[in-house]
RNA sequence: GCCCCCGUCAUCCAGCGGCCUAGGAUCCCGGCCUUUCAAGCCGGCAACGCGGGUUCGAAUCCCGUCGGGGGCACCA
C-alpha cells in the first residue's frame, strides 16, 4: 500500500444546478470516508463539457451539499493547494496531457464525423457486433491525417487500448473485478474542439491532486479500466508531472511512500445503484429526487444523512438509527453492500418522524419556522409572538407530523383571519346532532372561565358534555369544525388555549348558522 | 450482440459452513389507549429464484440455469 496516512477523497459532480440524491449518496459516502479517516475532503466540479453552464450552476449543487452539511475541506469557492477545483479552468493541463500522450504514440488523431461514426454503431448493432470503435484511423499515416485536415476535418484524440490482456483490479466493495482489453475499444480523450472528455480529466485530475479513494456509481465499473490505463501511462516518465508544471499548477501531493516507484492509483469502490420502488434505476419518474425538493417538504438534513448512508451502507443489519457523529465513527465502504439500494420514501418519512420526536420544543419550533414562512403563515424570519406561538404549538404537532410541511395544513387555521370550512367536516359535525346546542353551549362555558388555559379548556368542554348528556366525542368535533374549520387537528383544549378567546367566542358564534342551514 | 455486476420476507439490510424452526427496519394487518388525527405499547403476516454438486452439515463454497441491472458516446 502507498496510500498517504490519512484519506484525500472527493466529490466530483457533472453541474447540474441541482444535486440528485443519488449524487447525494455518492457525495456522503466520500464525506464520510474523508471525515472517517480524518483526511481531505476535495470538490471538484467537472464541467468539461462546454455546452453545460458553469459558475451558475455549481451554486446549488454546493448550497445542497451544505444543506447536508457536507462541507468541503478545498473547492472551487474554498480553494486549496491543488486547484484550481473547476475542470473549466484547468483546460491547459489537459492539452499538455493529451499532447504528451499523443507524442509519446499512446494517442492517435482519428477523423471521423459524428456521423460517420453512429452510421458505424448502427452497422455494428445490425450485424450484432459490439458497437465500439474499431480503430480505423489508428495507423493513419502523416499524408492520410494532412489529406483529412485539408478537407477541413478535426481530428479527435483517441487513446490506444491494448489488444489483449486483462485489466484488472480490487474494488472495494465487489472485490476482483477482471475485464479483457480485447473488450475495450481505443476511446476519445480529446474532443475535436480540442476540449478533454471525462475519460482524460477525470483520472488526470484524480492523480493531480492526490486522491486515493474513489467511490462512485456501479455505472462507472465498466470505465474503470480505461482510467486505470490512463493512470498507468501518467505516472510513466512522469508524464503528468511534467504537464502539471508545463501547465503551471501545483505539483501533486506527495505521498509518505515518497519517492518509492509503483502505481498510485486511486482504490475504487463502486456503489450500487439507487433504484425506484420498480426496481429501475432513481429518476424524475418516480418523484423527488433533488435534494432541495425533500428540504421543501421538511425532512431533515440530519435524517437525510441518515437515510442515505442506509442506501448501500449497513453496520450490522439491526442499528440504522444513526447521528453524523456516529456515521462519521462507524462508517467504513467495505461494509458497502452490492445489490441496488431502494429509496424508500416510506422509510425515509418514518426517520424522519422518528427525529421529529426527538426535538425540543424550542428545536422543533426552529425547524418549523422557515417551513411555516414558506406557506406564508408566519414572517420570515418570524416575529417575538409567531416564535412563541409555534412553540407552543411544538409539542402538539410533534407526534402528528412526520415532514416538517405537514404541519401546515394542520395548524394554517390558526394564522389566517377567516376559517376555511371543510365541506365533509361541516356535513358530518355540524349539520347534524345537537351541534347548535353544543356549540351554544360551549360559547357560554368558555366566556365565563376563569384563566384561558388548555387545563381550563378542557374542564369547560368537559362541563359542556356533561350537562347536555353527550360524550366527548360529541361535543369536542362540533367545537373543533367551528374552529378550525377541519375534523383534524392537534388536541383541541391546547390549541385552543393558544388562540385569544374572542377569536375562539366569534368562530364559535358564527358556526352557528351552519348548524341551521338546510342540507 | 458483447462485457461487467447483482439475486435472503412486499421492500431494504443482517447473515460470511453448524449459534438460522433465518434476525432488524419500513410497509401492511389486528388489539390496547383515545376529544379528531397521530404517537406509544402489544401481537401478526411474510423470504434464502431454480437445478446440480462439495460437505457429517449450505442461505453461506463451486458449477450451471433463469431473472434483474449497468456499460459498450466527440455525456459524465
Amino acid at each position: 500500500m502507498v496510500h498517504t496516512d490519512t484519506p484525500r477523497v472527493r466529490f466530483a459532480p457533472a453541474p447540474s444546478g441541482w444535486l440528485h440524491v443519488g449524487g447525494a449518496r455518492t457525495a456522503l459516502f466520500n464525506w464520510l470516508t474523508a471525515r472517517h479517516g480524518g483526511g481531505t475532503f476535495v470538490l471538484r466540479i467537472e464541467d468539461t463539457d462546454a455546452d453545460r453552464v458553469t459558475s451558475e450552476s455549481a451554486r446549488g449543487l454546493m448550497a445542497a451539499l451544505r444543506f447536508l452539511g457536507l462541507d468541503w475541506d478545498e473547492g472551487p469557492d474554498t480553494g486549496g493547494p491543488h486547484g484550481p477545483y473547476r475542470q473549466s479552468e484547468r483546460r491547459p493541463l489537459y492539452a499538455a496531457v493529451a499532447d504528451a500522450l499523443r507524442e509519446a504514440g499512446h494517442a492517435y488523431e482519428a477523423f471521423e464525423t459524428p456521423e460517420e461514426l453512429e452510421a458505424e454503431r448502427r452497422l455494428a448493432r445490425q450485424t450484432g457486433l459490439p458497437p465500439g470503435y474499431r480503430g480505423g484511423h489508428r495507423d493513419l499515416t502523416e499524408e492520410e491525417r494532412a489529406a483529412f485536415r485539408a478537407r477541413g476535418r478535426a481530428p479527435v484524440l483517441r487513446l490506444r487500448t491494448p489488444d489483449e490482456g486483462v485489466a484488472s483490479f480490487d474494488d472495494v466493495v465487489r472485490g476482483r473485478v477482471e475485464f479483457a482489453w480485447a473488450d475495450v475499444s481505443d476511446f476519445v480523450i480529446q474532443r475535436a474542439d480540442g476540449s478533454p472528455t471525462y475519460l482524460l480529466a477525470n483520472p488526470v485530475d484524480d492523480l493531480a491532486m492526490g486522491i486515493d479513494t474513489i467511490a462512485r456509481g456501479e455505472d462507472l465499473l465498466s470505465a474503470t479500466p480505461r482510467q486505470l490505463l490512463v493512470h498507468e501511462l501518467l505516472e510513466a516518465d512522469c508524464l503528468l508531472d511534467r504537464a502539471l508544471d508545463h501547465a503551471g499548477l501545483p505539483p501533486r501531493p506527495s505521498g509518505p511512500a515518497g519517492g518509492s516507484a509503483g502505481l498510485r492509483s486511486p482504490r475504487f469502490a463502486h456503489l450500487p445503484l439507487l433504484v425506484g420502488e420498480d426496481r429501475r434505476p432513481l429518476s424524475k419518474r418516480h418523484g423527488s429526487v433533488a435534494v432541495d425538493e425533500f428540504r421543501r417538504q421538511g425532512f431533515l438534513p440530519e435524517v437525510l444523512v441518515n437515510f442515505l448512508a442506509l442506501c448501500g451502507w449497513s453496520h450490522d443489519g439491526v442499528r440504522e438509527r444513526f447521528t453524523v457523529d456516529e456515521l462519521v465513527a462507524l462508517f467504513s465502504l467495505d461494509r458497502v453492500g452490492r445489490n441496488p439500494a431502494y429509496f424508500d420514501t416510506d422509510k425515509l418519512r418514518a426517520l424522519n418522524g422518528d427525529r421529529i420526536r426527538q426535538l425540543s420544543d424550542a428545536e422543533l419550533a426552529e425547524r418549523l419556522a422557515p417551513c411555516l414562512a414558506e406557506a406564508d403563515l408566519v414572517d420570515s424570519p418570524p416575529g417575538a409572538a409567531q416564535r412563541r406561538l409555534v412553540e407552543g404549538l411544538a409539542p402538539l404537532l410533534r407526534e402528528r407530523i412526520q415532514t416538517l410541511a405537514e404541519a401546515v395544513p394542520l395548524v394554517a387555521w390558526l394564522f389566517r383571519e377567516t376559517v376555511e370550512y371543510d365541506g365533509r367536516a361541516v356535513a358530518r359535525h355540524l349539520r347534524k346532532g345537537p351541534a347548535a346546542q353544543v356549540l351554544r353551549a360551549s360559547r357560554e362555558a368558555l366566556g365565563e372561565l376563569g384563566e384561558w388555559t388548555g387545563p381550563a379548556i378542557l374542564a369547560a368542554l368537559d362541563g359542556v358534555a356533561e350537562g347536555l348528556g353527550l360524550g366527548r366525542g360529541k361535543t369536542f368535533q362540533p367545537v373543533r369544525v367551528a374552529v378550525t374549520g377541519t375534523a383534524v387537528s392537534p388536541p383541541l383544549p391546547e390549541t385552543l388555549a393558544l388562540l385569544d378567546r374572542a377569536t375562539v367566542l366569534a368562530r364559535l358564534r358564527d358556526a352557528e348558522r351552519l348548524t341551521a342551514a338546510p342540507a
